[in-house]
RNA sequence: GGGCGUGUAGCUCAGUGGGAGAGCACUUCCUUGACAUGGAAGGGGUCGUAGGUUCAAUCCCUGCCACGCCCA
């Protein structure tokens, strides 16, 4: 017997440990199923659960547990991400506590301490996504810096090098000062922040007493200005051009040049020239070969190329100094309130600084013209399709990819250089020394690269590496290109346009068929979830409270497409509750020994109510197999919820119970193999949203012997089975039971008193329809007994007076009703009805809509017309036999 | 500044070229033999705004307003 409600503490690692024995997660490439293949975001080594990471494995996992059952030999790859710079923080961190740096430990030392951490603390959030109910193929789990995988990486490189397509550049980058290493572009988050526009003079040289007066944020930088632009057309400045300057604080001469780059309309419409430390800069320098003075160290502080007293000053001091001394020799114009966006490391959380260095560089221009190619084609399809938008304006204006990082933690870049500088790039030492020794005749001593790659570069080999690449292995065969890539907009560039460029390249194939990005999981006012904010939802709090299920339908059910997903635990309370209903709907059927039968074929039912759920559950099964076909996954969750709860609860279960303990044998076992039937396909149906409650009642309905739930079939619900004539039938007997409820609430009749009912009026297939159901009617509208009577009239001071769809009905209330009361509610009723006729007799009068509507829709309006006017017609009669017009 | 998206019931959101929906919240009633994590009934919306297309617009098009996100 089952329990009252279902425990999802106790059940769920009972349930999952028992998938993970009987194999149910793993690929099996020599089946001759069709391979279906997702490859799993790999999250961070580092992480831990959060509601975004639920979001993308519930999904991910729906459609793996869904294909599985439709039959195909599903990979879905699991794996982390070494995580390059986060993961050295964390040992770097813990190295701390300690009092252990990690240049004192040495290269070697830190590396081993880090695979030591990894071992320990790597499988956090691989267990988390167990709890999630994640069945992905746990046997085939990789890291980003498992051997097979490097040797992926160093391949790539290689090979991109030798095409030209990785070279070494000196050019400026974002400089982490904290960190001390290089980032890329998307690795650097802009801020809004609140500073200062200080306009400082700059004395012209030769012109006593002239000043030209530049407008800057950044005046400690001035320290390295090569140079001031103007706009060539500026008329208050045109004169100047050409002359030069005295920089302020130093004895430097620097040229006035003529640039586009200075806005007249901004500042004071000069601006100084830091070729070395602003991007921008960077480029009116280059125009005008101005030269690059560098004026800090790693750490952003001063260094020896600006006047003594500054030096060795942090950025931020060196700031306030400069003003200060500006101020005392009078150059300091004004200073305005100024609101300018910050770099920061999103890493750090320091100010990132323009640096000028050697770093390693992929031509990313070049390789997104395939994977650009690729999407204009179709060959990869994004869903929801705008988001082919966000990644053509990304590819299309796609910068140098700066992939070189100043830290241990990675791929160390396959880099060796002799002794006069000349660089060897091989994937192996004795490759490079070999190509050495060709190159000089003689062996020498080099060098490796000391830099690791950024962690991108090897999350972009993914979809290809995991499956055994450079190898020619069977998976590769077998499962590239995969079939979705289920992920977060936010690392659309970061992670999709690089799998994309590195697959089209390598592979000469997109690594994926579709690309589902979905939305970001929000709390329930659509703010962004932090820590700052403090309004975290932790996913394995709401699993131990709400159960594993609740909250991956909550999340389904919210993940409408384009749009964010506002959570609130309301919501998933909801659903909980909705395992719960599933659940008892399971305990009746138990309860009333309703048993799967294998013979049992619901296209022979003979009853209507039967014929009824069976095509309901069709209708519903369809439904939601188009749903989860197009990735409308919350359309699914929908269908299956209103089909459970509305339709199965509310109406066959009740429905049923007079049936089952009725008198008659061949409507009861018939009934009992239909309740049995749809529970088991309902089942089938939950099973990729709400794994665990399903699997667990799929045990009990096949009494142990149908196997798992995870291995089972998809239903494949015959259209056939949906019978328009009994759903007709019965969608009457429910409007009319509900009317008669209504009617009951409104007159005050306590829901406990049973009352007799008269019916006239009734048409054939009403008739009909009464005397099949007469017991389920009397039941769920409690009534005594439903007399067939030839008139109503005369109305009797007792009776009230129902109208429904081709029928009246008289409930007798057995003693004097409120005559008064009764007319209003009947003149109300009629009031609607005829404010609906007045509606269609617009239309209907519309010439316009009968010569051009559709055929479909005026024959609509026609029917609609007839039935308000007998509900009208019935309505003024039921009104004339109590005296009230 | 460029791009994308969103404005529908008190809240969170579905949805459709022709009769406005769900969940939660709210009101009233009900411990009936699956379930009070339940059942029954009910109140509540000029579908942001102004135009246009159409026989017909909450839905398609345009402008505007508001909000959000991404990029510069």
């Amino acid at each position: 017997m089952l329990d009252k409600t279902f425990d999802p503490g106790a059940i769920e690692p009972v349930i999952y440990a028992a998938w993970e024995k009987s194999g149910a997660f793993a690929c099996d490439p020599k089946s001759s199923k069709r391979p279906y293949c997702i490859a799993m975001p790999p999250p961070n080594v580092t992480g831990s659960l959060h509601m975004g990471h639920a979001l993308n494995h519930t999904l991910q996992d729906i459609l793996t547990r869904f294909e599985r059952m439709r039959g195909r030999d599903v990979l879905w790859q699991p794996g982390t991400d070494h995580a390059g710079i986060a993961t050295q923080m964390v040992v770097e961190r813990n190295l701390a506590a300690e009092n252990i740096d990690r240049r004192t430990l040495g290269r070697a030392k830190f590396i081993e301490r880090v695979w030591q951490w990894k071992a320990e603390s790597g499988g956090t959030i691989t267990r988390q996504l167990r709890s999630l109910g994640a069945s992905p193929d746990w046997s085939r789990e990789r890291f980003t810096m498992d051997e097979g995988l490097s040797a992926a990486v160093r391949k790539v490189f290689v090979s991109l090098y030798k095409e030209g397509l990785i070279y070494r550049d000196k050019r400026l980058v974002n400089w982490d000062p904290k960190l001390h290493t290089a980032v890329s572009d998307l690795e650097v988050e802009s801020r809004e922040t609140k500073g200062s526009l200080w306009y400082i003079k700059y004395p012209v040289v030769g012109r006593d007493g002239t000043f030209i007066t530049v407008a800057t944020t950044r005046p400690e930088t001035m320290l390295g200005d090569t140079g001031v632009a103007v706009n060539p057309e500026d008329e208050r400045y045109k004169h100047l051009i050409g002359k030069n300057v005295v920089l302020p604080l130093t004895t430097r001469h620097i040229p006035i040049v003529a640039d586009e780059h200075a806005d007249p309309t901004a500042g004071s419409g000069a601006v100084k020239i830091t070729p070395a430390h602003d991007f921008n800069d960077f480029e009116v320098g280059r125009r005008h070969n101005l030269p690059l003075i560098n004026i800090f160290d790693r750490d952003a502080k001063l260094n020896d190329s600006v006047p003594e007293r500054y030096r060795g000053m942090d950025r931020f001091a060196a700031r306030k100094q400069v003003l200060a001394d500006l101020e005392a020799s009078g150059l300091l114009e004004k200073t305005e309130p100024h609101t300018l966006m910050v770099p920061y490391g999103d890493r750090s959380g320091v100010v990132i600084e323009p640096w000028l260095t050697d770093q390693w560089y992929v031509n990313a221009k070049e390789l997104a013209k395939a994977a650009i190619d690729a999407v204009e084609r179709g060959a990869t399809v994004f869903v929801p399709r705008q988001w082919e938008n966000t990644f053509f304006e990304w590819m299309r204006n796609i910068q140098p990819w700066c992939i070189s990082r100043q830290i241990w933690w990675g791929h160390q870049i396959p880099a060796w250089y002799a002794p006069d500088g000349f660089v060897f790039v091989e994937e192996t030492e004795e490759a490079a020394k070999a190509a050495a020794r060709a190159h000089y005749g003689e062996d020498v001593a080099l060098r490796r690269d000391e830099d690791v790659l950024d962690t991108w570069f090897s999350s972009a080999l993914w979809p290809f590496s995991t499956l055994g690449w450079p190898d020619a292995t069977p998976e590769l065969a077998r499962y590239y290109p995969t079939d979705v890539l289920v992920t977060g907009f936010d690392i659309i560039f970061f992670w999709v346009a690089r799998m994309m460029m590195m697959g089209c390249k390598f592979m000469g194939e997109v690594p994926f068929r579709t690309v589902y990005i979905h939305a970001l999981v929000r709390d329930e006012r659509g703010q962004k979830m932090s820590k700052s904010k403090g309004n975290i939802v932790d996913p394995l709090a709401i699993v131990g409270k709400y159960g594993c299920d609740a909250l991956r339908f909550t999340l389904t059910a919210l993940a409408a497409q384009g749009r964010d997903v506002k959570l609130a635990e309301s919501r998933i309370e909801g659903y909980r509750n909705f395992a719960t209903k599933l659940w008892n709907a399971a305990r009746f059927a138990e309860m009333n020994e309703c048993k799967l039968d294998p013979k049992f074929d619901p296209a022979k039912a003979k009853l209507r109510l039967n014929k009824w759920i069976a095509g309901s559950l069709a209708q519903a099964a369809l439904r939601a197999t188009e749903a989860l076909e197009a990735f409308e996954f919350n359309a699914a969750a929908d269908a299956l919820y209103h089909f459970t709860w509305g339709t199965f609860c509310d109406w066959y279960v009740e429905f049923s119970k007079p049936v089952l303990t009725g008198a008659d044998e061949a409507a009861r076992a018939e009934t009992r193999a239909t309740t049995a039937w749809v529970l088991g396909r309902l089942v089938h149906l939950l099973h990729p949203i709400m794994p665990f409650v399903t699997e667990e009642l799929w045990k009990h309905l096949a009494g142990g012997q149908g196997g798992l739930l995870i291995k089972s079939q998809w239903p494949a619900l015959d259209a056939e089975l949906i019978d328009r004539d009994a759903s007709a039938e019965m969608d009457w007997v429910v409007a009319l039971i509900a009317q008669i409820r209504t009617v009951r609430a409104e007159m005050n009749v306590p829901p406990a008193q049973e009352i007799a009912a008269y019916v006239t009026e009734a048409g054939g297939d009403e008739t009909a329809w009464l005397a099949r159901h007469d017991a389920l009617v009397r039941r769920l509208a409690r009534l005594t007994r439903i007399h067939p009577v030839a008139t109503a009239a005369p109305a009797k001071q007792n009776t009230i007076q129902v109208v429904v769809e081709g029928a009246l009905l008289l409930l007798d209330l057995a003693g004097a009703i409120d005559v008064g009361k009764e007319r209003a509610r009947l003149q109300k009723e009629a009031k609607n009805v005829r404010a609906e006729l007045d509606k269609i007799a617009a239309k209907l009068g519309n010439e316009q809509f009968l010569a051009k509507a559709k055929a479909e829709a005026v024959d609509e309006q026609r029917e609609r017309q007839a039935e308000a006017r007998a509900a009208l017609s019935r309505l003024d009669a039921a009104l004339a036999r109590i005296g009230g017009a």
